[in-house]
DNA sequence: TCTGGGGTCCTCCGCCGT
DNA sequence: TCTGACGGCGGAGGACCC
């Protein structure tokens, strides 16, 4: 009926509590109750970061993204786990088909996480939350919060308000009560880097945002950045539910246990991840005309190199082709790699693309 | 002694053609 | 012929998300 935008939307945002631990201990119920940490390989020895503690951890000061080894000193007597990632998906796809159930127009937000846009559901928003939480717990064994509001900015804050098994719901007459009294870090969008800037300025929180001008905010931070945080804090969003998109890259990238001065090795590795990379096009129906080789060093430097083809391919031998030649123009000499990494860009569907290959 | 992996989007810069 | 403006594009890097 209305097109103009004048009745407002209502977007629900449901975010799995403690994703990874929760299916974890829904399959090992011993787990429950103790500190249980999923990262890496699940040795907490070894490199790689925390992407799940649930909630037993996180009083220990763990979280996620904080290094393995890290998170071990913190809680010794944690569990250590390795990512399922396989598992995880599975059960994404299971709570995943529970929204469906209740409006097609979803938008997947990662593996633990969506969008629904609920506006023509003639229920009241308790009453569908309600039905969602009541659908994954059968489906599943496990619970969410959930955020409802008039746009998908303020529901993923709403979810994130109540946790766990919340349920918040925010209108635009919230916005001053319960918005801006938060900390700007929970504005999406912002991150460390912004968030150091803007208490910098003296900025700590959504509401000092939102008392400065359009034009100071795009002085800082750009024109699109800028434009972006004058809207975000005054609880603006008019970005629709994407129910479907295609990728743009595929990309494979590890990181050594000790940091590797063989080029040999080096080689092999970028070889080993093109072959993957290539899997991924090939199951996805995809071809790719630009590879970008990625290096970082022991000190944590980074850099990209990047080459493109005349035409798409999705051969194997082209793309590695492709991705030594860029390993090439690399300066290597001397130096310790920690991390090699191969990402296939410009793609276009297999059966879009005409040309000879 | 640290700091993963798989993505997206944005900005800046240099090159090229008009 | 030279120079500069400008737009498109590819490459590089950075910030952010889960």
């Amino acid at each position: 009926m209305d097109t103009q935008g004048k009745t407002p939307r209502r977007i629900l945002h449901i975010d799995m509590d403690a994703f990874f631990a929760a299916v974890e201990e829904q399959r090992r119920p011993e787990l429950k109750g103790k500190p249980v940490i999923i990262g890496g390989g699940g040795d907490p020895t070894r490199r790689g970061v925390v992407s799940t503690a649930n909630y037993e951890a996180r009083t220990f000061g763990v979280h996620s993204a904080l290094p393995l080894r890290s998170a071990y000193k913190l809680c010794p007597q944690g569990i250590f786990l390795p990512v399922d990632y396989e598992t995880y998906a599975e059960v994404s796809r299971r709570f995943k088909n529970v929204l469906l159930t209740v409006t097609p127009l979803m938008e997947s937000g990662g593996i633990d996480e969506a969008y629904l846009d609920i506006s023509d559901i003639d229920q009241t928003s308790q009453s569908v939350a309600s039905t969602i939480k009541t659908g994954i717990l059968r489906a599943t064994g496990l619970t969410c919060s959930i955020g409802i509001a008039p746009n998908k900015l303020l529901a993923k804050i709403a979810s994130d308000l109540q946790k766990p098994d919340g349920l918040t719901i925010l209108t635009e007459q919230d916005i001053e009560a319960r918005l801006w009294l938060l900390p700007i870090r929970k504005l999406y969008g912002v991150g460390p880097k912004t968030d150091e800037h803007l208490k910098a300025m003296g900025i700590d929180t959504i509401g000092k945002l939102a008392a400065l001008s359009q034009e100071a905010l795009i002085a800082h931070f750009g024109s699109s950045y800028g434009r972006y945080l004058f809207e975000a804090c005054r609880g603006i969003d008019e970005s629709p539910v994407v129910t479907h998109w295609e990728p743009k890259s595929f990309s494979r990238e590890t990181t050594f246990q000790t940091d590797v001065k063989n080029w040999q090795i080096i080689a092999r590795t970028l070889a080993a991840l093109t072959k993957d990379v290539t899997g991924d096009l090939l199951d996805r129906g995809y071809q790719a005309r630009t590879v970008t080789v990625k290096i970082r060093f022991d000190d944590f430097r980074t850099l990209t190199r990047a080459c493109s083809l005349p035409s798409p391919s999705d051969r194997e031998e082209a793309l590695r082709r492709l991705a030594f030649s860029c390993l090439k123009r690399v300066d290597l000499s001397g130096r310790k790699v920690r991390l090699v990494g191969m990402r296939a860009g410009n793609l276009v569907k297999k059966d879009q693309n005409h040309s000879f290959s």
